[in-house]
DNA sequence: CATTAAACGGAGCATCCGCTCCTGTTGTGC
DNA sequence: GCACAACAGGAGCGGATGCTCCGTTTAATG
């Protein structure tokens, strides 16, 4: 497996949580992100610090002990749960056999997991997309889901890594546009889509340069 | 002809530009829409409105007196912008021949258009969207792509004019997201989705609920 | 020109919000 | 139990930004 399976996001948070730390602070911790991750997911990136403080019991000064910054907490939260749904999509894709329906499964999963969690979408979005280490985590998985395709010769020829990618993040913002008035219309245009990837389609694709 | 071609968006500007004002609040209004359709390209939306003063030579005082609020003048001029693009569009659309050429030549020039003008799509989102007028006045033009297509036998059955303009919605984040690293990519996911609208592919699409 | 109302300009107001500072408190090792 | 370092907390700082107020200027009119 290419993809590390242990990819954490420990990274991200700054002070990480370290054992020889007194157990209030680390309670307060746990607080803070729980907190948070209710927060943004109802109001999105842009509530107030204080608002996040005030809902974990806790003090601006402990808030910005813990997060040095906004938008490090903001990360920290928002890249753990984004971690989660990847996690429990590849676990799905993985125990899917048919190569075709594991790709679309996984498309499917992920989406349908967004739309239920518009908020955190958004807020990824506004804070420049998920890291570089989620980017290449779904890059692995999708990548992985793309060969076992092709092996079976069912995906359209030319068909990259990167397209499919790029196309998840386009039908995201589908489930977005259509969360309110028209909930579930994103299937439509994701079936649309997985119809023009099958490898009955086999006119080459256009260079990705200008 | 089901859409007015002349939907102009002369009830966003608020004072508008009736005849009998002074000469040099004609001027200054025709300065501030310049200045600020520079300042959100470049920039965004999130510019201080000073700049936008300070670039178009005007005082605060003038600036807000044509436009009660920064919203408003953001409205006025990115819509101003998505109105002659969609005309543009439009226009050439109409000049081609067939149908299916009609439909994605339409998507083609939209969309680089828009990969030429990002800040001023960013912007666009941000403020909700464009205007209802405006996003009917998309809808017709589609609608009116599409008819076309189903004459002749073209489009993939049970398309909708909704599928269409969320397709629309949906590669337009494509091009954002590739517009830095990938420019151009966004064609080979507009060539996809075309494949998977031909009316090659005759399974049904699933149904717009839940 | 004189007059006048419309238009101008920009200093300043009010608010919001990320973040810090410093005083008081609490957990931990000896 | 004591000393001390780590932690908590929240008032307040700083600055960004949308918008207003009002003294000044200027175009239009006769």
């Amino acid at each position: 497996m290419s993809y590390a399976g242990a990819v954490t996001l420990a990274d991200h948070a700054s002070p990480a949580p370290r054992p020889g730390r007194r157990a209030d602070a680390e309670r307060n911790r746990a607080a803070i992100i729980e907190a948070a991750g209710e927060v943004f997911a109802e109001c999105g990136g842009g509530v107030d610090v204080r608002e996040i403080a005030r809902r974990s019991g806790v003090g601006m000064g402990t808030l910005y002990r813990h997060f040095p910054t906004k938008d490090e907490l903001l990360v920290t939260v928002l890249e753990q749960q984004f971690e989660a749904w990847l996690t429990d999509a590849h676990q799905q894709a993985m125990a899917t056999e048919d190569p075709w329906r594991a790709l679309t499964g996984f498309f499917e999963q992920t989406l349908s997991t967004q739309a239920r969690n518009r908020a955190v979408v958004e807020s990824l979005t506004a804070t420049g997309g998920p890291s570089s280490s989620c980017v290449e985590r779904c890059y692995s998985i999708i990548d992985q889901l793309r060969t076992r395709c092709v092996d079976v010769g069912m995906l359209r020829p030319g068909v990259t890594t990167e397209d499919l990618f790029l196309l998840s993040g386009s039908l995201s913002q589908a489930v977005l546009s259509t969360a309110d008035s028209r909930p579930g219309q994103w299937r439509r245009l994701l079936r649309i889509s997985l119809d023009g990837l099958s490898s009955r389609n086999s006119e080459p694709l256009p260079a990705g340069t200008i």
